[in-house]
DNA sequence: ATGGTGGAAGGTCCA
C-alpha cells in the first residue's frame, strides 16, 4: 500500500500544525507539497522529520513557489527541473523505494486575464503545460505518478458553475485543452475521479476572498492525482480532504490523497 | 467595476 498526498500548503512555516495534523489524521507514506514558501535556509527539515518524513526533496527559492516531496520511503534520482527558462521551483522529481517515480509540480497561476498576447502570466502559464506535455510524453524508466497543483479544473464538475468559469482564468477552454492534451500524450489515468464519478461535483481550493465559502461552496479542483494507466487498476482509495479547510489558518487548497495497491 | 484575504525577497507582488 501507498497513500499518497499532495497539498499546496501556501507557506509551510505557517502551515506546519496542520501539517502534523495531516501526517496523524491521514497517515500518508508521500506528501507532496506546492507553494512552500521558503528558501533552503528557511525550510523546517527537522521538525518535518520529526513527523516521520525522514526523506526530504526540496526545490525552492526565496519567497514564492517551491516545491518538496516529504517520503517515510527512501528517496532517490531527485531531479528538480525549471521550465519555459524559468528557475521558477515549480517541478521536482523523485523515484520512492526503487519503485515509483513521483512527480510534482505547481502550474503557473496565470494571472487574472485570459488572454496571452495582453498577458504574460497567461503566457507563461500555457507555455509551462506545453512544455510538460512534450516531457511526460517519453516514458519514464519507473512507473510514474503525477501530482500537483495544476492551477486548472479540466471538468465541468471541476468548478461549481462550468458556464461562468469558462471565462476565468483555470476553466477557459484553452487551458482545459491543454490539460486534456497533456494528459492524453502522457497516458495518463485521473485517480481521484476513479472514485468520484465525473457527474459529482468535487473541489480542493476556495478562495481565501470568499468568506462564505462553506454556504457559497464555489470551489474548483485544481489539485490533481494522474497515474501511469497501467496502474489505474492499483487505486484503491481516495480522499480530498476537504474539512481542513475549516481549520484555523488553512490554506486555500486542501490535501488530496490517493491509496494504491502496489 | 472593484474588492474581497493571505503570504512572502517588507514592499509591493502574487495567488
Amino acid at each position: 500500500m501507498l497513500r499518497l498526498a499532495t497539498w499546496n500548503v501556501n507557506s509551510i512555516r505557517i502551515r506546519l500544525p496542520l501539517l502534523a495534523e495531516l501526517s496523524k489524521r491521514e497517515v500518508p507514506d508521500v506528501i507532496c507539497l506546492q507553494e512552500v514558501k521558503a528558501k533552503e535556509d528557511d525550510f523546517p527539515f527537522d521538525k518535518i522529520r520529526q513527523l516521520g518524513f525522514e526523506n526530504i526533496a526540496l526545490y525552492s527559492i526565496p519567497g514564492y513557489n517551491g516545491v518538496a516531496i516529504l517520503s517515510k520511503p527512501p528517496l532517490s534520482n531527485i531531479n528538480k527541473y525549471p521550465h519555459v527558462g524559468r528557475d521558477d521551483a515549480r517541478h521536482i522529481s523523485a523515484v520512492i523505494d526503487d519503485k515509483f517515480e513521483v512527480h510534482n509540480i505547481y502550474v503557473p497561476a496565470g494571472g487574472d486575464v485570459p488572454d496571452a498576447k495582453n498577458n504574460p502570466s497567461f503566457a507563461y502559464k500555457l507555455d509551462f503545460v506545453d512544455e510538460a506535455t512534450e516531457f511526460f510524453s517519453n516514458k519514464g524508466i519507473k512507473p510514474r505518478l503525477l501530482c500537483g497543483d495544476f492551477n486548472i479544473a479540466p471538468s465541468e464538475n471541476d468548478v461549481w458553475n462550468h458556464k461562468a468559469l469558462m471565462q476565468i482564468v483555470s476553466h477557459t477552454p484553452i487551458e482545459v485543452e491543454k490539460l486534456n492534451r497533456f494528459f492524453k500524450k502522457g497516458k495518463f489515468f485521473d485517480a481521484v475521479r476513479k472514485i468520484y464519478p465525473e457527474s459529482e461535483k468535487i473541489y480542493s481550493w476556495w478562495s481565501y476572498r470568499n468568506p462564505n465559502w462553506q454556504t457559497n461552496n464555489k470551489g474548483r479542483r485544481l489539485d490533481h492525482i494522474w497515474i501511469d494507466n497501467e496502474l489505474s487498476s492499483a487505486v484503491v482509495g481516495t480522499k480530498i480532504c476537504k474539512y481542513f479547510r475549516a481549520k484555523e489558518r488553512p490554506s486555500d487548497h486542501v490535501p488530496v490523497i490517493v491509496e494504491l495497491k502496489i
